[in-house]
Order: C-alpha cells, then sequence, then structure tokens
RNA sequence: GGGCGAAUACCAGAGUGGCCAAAUGGGGCAGACUGUAAAUCUGCUGGUUUAUACCUUCGGUGGUUCGAAUCCAUCUUCGCCCA
C-alpha cells in the first residue's frame, strides 16, 4: 500500500488526489511525516498541507509546551498562519499529557478535518505518539494523583529493589517481560496494577487498533552525515535565537519531566555558571544527534517509505 | 647544561610482577520501547565470522623473571623546576 507512491502522492506533483478523493466513497487518509529530528519534516509538511488544502497535525510531544518553541524548533507564527496547525503550544509545561491522550484528542479531531479533505497530514517525531495513532494503546485506566503519588515514593524510598519486589507480587507475568533496570516501566506498571486492581499484563494487548482511515508513513531519506550537519547548524541557530534566554524563564521549572529534553536540560550547567556554552552548545547537538538516531531506530520496524529531499 | 615527573585502547584516566585485552567515565556503534517517550533502559566498543580459546597491545629498544603495562638500563617526546 506504500509502493505506488510517486504518481498520486501530492509529494511529487500538484496532483488530483484531492479532487478524486473528494467525490465519494474514497477512504479517508492520514498521510504521516516523521522521521530524526532536523530532516525537514515540517517543511514538507507545509508544502504538502498547502498543496492539499488540509491542515497538519503535529506528533510532537514537546513542541506542545508553549514556553518553549525555540528549543523544540517549533512552526513560527508564520509557518502557523499558512497553515492551521493541532497541538503546537496548546500545552503549558507543567500539564500533565500522554500518548494515550493524544490518541485520543487525535481520534476525536479528525471526523471535523476530514470534513474539509480527505487527506490530512501529520507531521512529527515522536515515535510514541504516531504509535499511539496509527497502531493504538491498551486501554489502561487513569492512575490518580495519589497512587502516582505513592507508586514513586516506593521507588524513592526503596529503590529499584523496592519495585521489582513489588511487582513480582502484583504482577509476576509482567514481571518476567519487563526490563527490571528499567524504573519507570515498573513504576509504571505498578501503578496500573494498583488503580486496575487486577495485574497490568492482563491489560496488555498488544493489539494493533484497526481504524477507519488509511495510513501511510514517510520520511525523508537523508544520509545520515548530511542530518547530522543539519543538526549541528540547527543548534547554533537555536542560541542565536535565544534559546538561552528562553530556558532562563523556564528554568525553575527544570524539575519538570516536560524539560526533561534536549536543549534545555544540557543548558541548566551553563546558566549555573558550571559550564561554557560551547560546552553546552556541543552537548546539544550531540544528545539531538543520538535523539535522531533513536528515531531512526525506532522507525526500523516500521513500515515507512523514505522519500527523497524535495528542493525548497 | 642539570634535577624531577609523565608517556596506557578513539579521548580522558585507573592499574605498579601473575586473577590484565587491561577498572571507570566520555565518545562511537547497535538495540529495547504500549500512559510524563526529546523520557527511560540495555548490549558492544584491539583482532580472530563462534569461543570458559588463541593472537597482537600499555612511547621505542634491550634486559631481569617461570611470568612485565607493572622491575632495571637506555633512547624519544612532553611537562615542571634549577641554570
Amino acid at each position: 500500500m506504500l509502493a505506488e507512491l510517486p504518481k498520486h502522492n501530492p509529494l511529487f506533483s500538484k496532483s488530483t488526489l484531492f479532487q478524486e478523493s473528494s467525490t465519494s466513497i474514497v477512504r479517508n487518509k492520514l498521510i504521516v511525516i516523521t522521521g530524526p529530528t532536523g530532516s525537514g519534516k515540517s517543511d514538507l509538511a507545509l508544502q504538502m498541507a498547502e498543496e492539499i488544502g488540509c491542515d497538519i497535525i503535529s506528533a510532537d510531544s514537546r513542541q506542545m509546551f508553549r514556553e518553549i518553541p525555540i528549543g523544540t524548533a517549533a512552526p513560527t507564527p508564520d509557518d502557523l498562519r499558512r497553515v492551521n496547525h493541532h497541538f503546537i503550544a496548546n500545552l503549558s509545561l507543567t500539564d500533565y499529557y500522554s500518548a494515550a491522550q493524544y490518541e485520543e484528542d487525535v481520534i476525536n479531531l479528525l471526523p471535523s478535518l476530514w470534513e474539509k479533505s480527505h487527506t490530512q497530514i501529520m507531521c512529527g517525531g515522536s515515535m510514541m505518539y504516531i504509535d499511539a495513532v496509527t497502531r493504538g494503546i491498551d486501554l489502561l485506566p487513569t492512575i490518580s494523583d495519589d497512587i502516582r503519588q505513592k507508586a514513586w515514593e516506593l521507588y524513592e524510598k526503596g529503590g529499584i529493589q523496592q519495585l521489582r519486589l513489588t511487582l513480582l507480587e502484583l504482577d509476576p507475568l509482567y514481571y518476567r517481560e519487563v526490563d527490571l533496570n528499567n524504573y519507570k516501566r515498573l513504576v509504571h506498571a505498578i501503578e496500573i496494577c494498583w488503580q486496575a486492581g487486577v495485574p497490568y499484563s492482563s491489560l496488555r494487548t498488544g493489539d494493533i487498533k484497526p481504524r477507519n482511515f488509511d495510513i501511510e508513513l514517510i520520511a525523508i531519506d537523508m544520509p545520515r552525515e548530511t542530518l547530522f550537519d543539519r543538526i549541528n547548524k540547527r543548534v547554533v541557530r537555536m542560541i542565536d535565537n535565544g534559546l538561552v534566554e528562553e530556558a532562563k524563564a523556564v528554568g525553575h521549572l527544570r524539575h519538570l519531566n516536560s524539560l526533561n529534553t534536549v536543549g534545555y536540560k544540557e543548558l541548566w550547567p551553563y546558566i549555573d555558571g558550571e559550564i561554557s556554552i560551547d560546552e553546552a552548545i556541543t552537548k546539544i547537538a550531540r544528545n539531538t544527534r543520538v535523539y535522531a538516531k533513536k528515531q531512526l531506530t525506532w522507525l526500523k520496524t516500521r513500515d515507512v517509505t523514505f522519500v527523497p529531499q524535495r528542493n525548497m
């Protein structure tokens, strides 16, 4: 279903796809533009969205936070004027959000977008968010604040060993599968067991949810060398654009997970006078490259079509 | 010219006779991933397609020793100190 890209994809021509598909019973389609950070997803999405006449559904877990547009390379006000975006600057750093919430929000949003165009574009590099929409996430209970806190305290007081013991008791099945060194997974599993009153493993299906629309994943093909070069340059540009000031403005929230983000976490030591700006820049660039690599790894097991980079 | 100190794998840096292919950290590479995911976690990182195995490594050379990254001599380079 991904093979015949060249002819009908607006990526390659101002095609007639839109007219064709709006005539009658054609299925709706979600084109997901993904790939590593810095590969030019956003530009491609803007062009395609303008050609198609659709919105852009952002799938970026950090561009959602309105306080940090520079470091997350969020769409500019100009971009936002060109095409209507969703899930950009819609949250505050202090808000709670999740991939499951994203799944729900997107699925609820889509019907109104289909009315405007039978092809919609999703664009972003948060792979888990993309999976949430394209494959679905198991229905799990929402964790209450006090259970969340209780689980966290379990870890803080008893360490990972305590988490292991607790999980072994609550869900021996999942205990055998999880990465016992990954405290986040352990905490989460325990939370769910407590909240649901049943073992987490009994709720895990791993099923891929059927969607009533077609999905096509595309990513921009780019030699890693080129990608890394773009990333390195982008970091410098971000600094020039005021990333340090942006970070300083939210520095008091640095303990939040939303700020456990490449581009900010490396800046705290600089802001605190512990390292030079050059060191910070080097680290940001490096961690961005590592992030890009992780995205590429994730994509290896997904059905993605790599398309050549478009000339801008 | 004289005195002292240092030279270890991609980098930094432990190791001062056998348990050393050599700690640890960084970097690099690879991977996992279903509710904060730009998060969190894992493996590999001298060579031999596998290895509880073999080979080649700890500035160079030559020694001592059953055995040396570790001891001795000497050379080279770097650093500091006295001239």
